[in-house]
DNA sequence: TATTGTTATACTCTATAACTATA
DNA sequence: TATAGTTATAGAGTATAACAATA
C-alpha cells in the first residue's frame, strides 16, 4: 500500500454503468504503490520488443540466454546451465532438443561423468550467436530509447543482485 | 552489446568437461548488459514473494490486480478491466469465473448495453480485499527490504510510464 | 543413496480464432 | 459491420513426480 492511498477514489458511476471509459481514466488504486506491477508491465514490454527484434532469426529470450551461457562457458552440464539461469532441468531438455535440431548446440557425452552431457555450440552456432548478439544489442538500444540512458543504467545497478 | 563485452571470458575447461561448477563461477557474458534479463529475474522473485505472502488467502498477483481495479472503479466492463491491466479478455473470463465462485466479485447485467457486464465487488469481496491489501503491503515491505528503500522508490519512478 | 538427464502430467499464461447476442 | 462476452485451441512457461543410468 505504501504511500499511495490517496488515489483510492472509488468513483461511482451512474447506476450499474459498465460505461465506456478511457483506459487512462481508470485508477489503479493500490497497484501504483507496488513495484511488482510496474516491473511486470515493463518486463512484458521488454520481452515483446526482444521477440520482435530477434524475430527474423526466431530466437526468444530464454533461448538467447541459454546460447549465450553455453557460448561463454563451453562444456557445462545441463544441470549447471539450468541452475545458473533458473530454468527447470526438465524444461531445459526441450529447449536443448530444439536448439540441437537447429544445429546450434551439441550434447557431447562427458568422459568424467557418464550421466552428464557437456554442452557446446556448433561452429554454426558460434556464427549464429554473433548475429543474435548484434540484434540483441539493437533491442537493448530500444530499451534505452524507451526509458532513457541514465534510467537504464540505474536499473541495471539496482537489480545487479538478481543476475 | 552495451559496455559489458569485457566478461566474454569463454574459459575453456579440461576436455569436454561438464565438470561440477559453482553457479557463481559461470559467466553470464552478454546477459549482464541486458536490462531484460535482470528485470525478468527480479520479477520472478517478486511474484514468488507475493504468492508466498498472500498464500494464506490464495490470491495471486493477477487476481489481486483485478480485484483492486474493480474495487476502485465499480461498474467497469470486462473489456475496460482487460484493457487497463493488459489482460486478454478471453483470459479475464476465467479469472472472473473463479473470483465469482469465491463470492468476491459479481457480474451485473448492464442496463445501458445488454452485451456488457458491470463488475462489482461483493460485500464479502470488499472485506476480503482490505485483508489482501494488508498482506500485499507486507509483501511490498519485503521488496523494500530486498533492494532498499531508495532503490525501490527510484524503480517506481523509472517505470512509472509502464503502469 | 543421491544425481543427471529424461519423460510425463498439470496448471498458468499468452495468443488466436470463432461463435452469440447484442449494438 | 463492429463490439462484449464466451468457448476453444495451441504454444510457452512453471512445478512436480517418477524412471533409468550412473555416481
Amino acid at each position: 500500500m505504501t504511500a499511495s492511498a490517496a488515489q483510492t477514489s472509488s468513483r461511482k458511476r451512474a447506476g450499474n454503468g459498465a460505461a465506456r471509459i478511457d483506459a487512462d481514466e481508470i485508477g489503479l488504486d493500490a497497484l501504483v504503490g507496488h513495484a511488482g506491477y510496474a516491473v511486470r508491465r515493463f518486463q512484458i514490454w521488454i520481452f515483446q520488443d526482444f521477440i520482435r527484434t530477434l524475430g527474423e532469426v526466431d530466437i526468444r529470450p530464454t533461448q538467447y540466454s541459454v546460447l549465450t551461457v553455453i557460448g561463454a562457458n563451453p562444456g557445462l552440464s545441463q544441470m549447471a546451465v539450468a541452475n545458473r539461469l533458473g530454468i527447470e532441468r526438465a524444461r531445459l531438455v526441450h529447449l536443448l532438443d530444439s536448439l540441437e535440431q537447429r544445429r546450434l548446440v551439441k550434447r557431447i557425452k562427458s568422459k568424467t561423468d557418464r550421466r552428464a552431457h557437456a554442452l557446446h555450440l556448433t561452429a554454426q552456432g558460434e556464427t549464429a550467436l554473433a548475429k543474435f548478439k548484434r540484434l540483441a544489442a539493437e533491442h537493448e538500444r530500444n530499451v534505452e530509447a524507451k526509458i532513457g540512458r541514465e534510467n537504464r543504467q540505474r536499473l541495471l545497478q539496482i537489480l545487479a543482485d538478481f543476475t
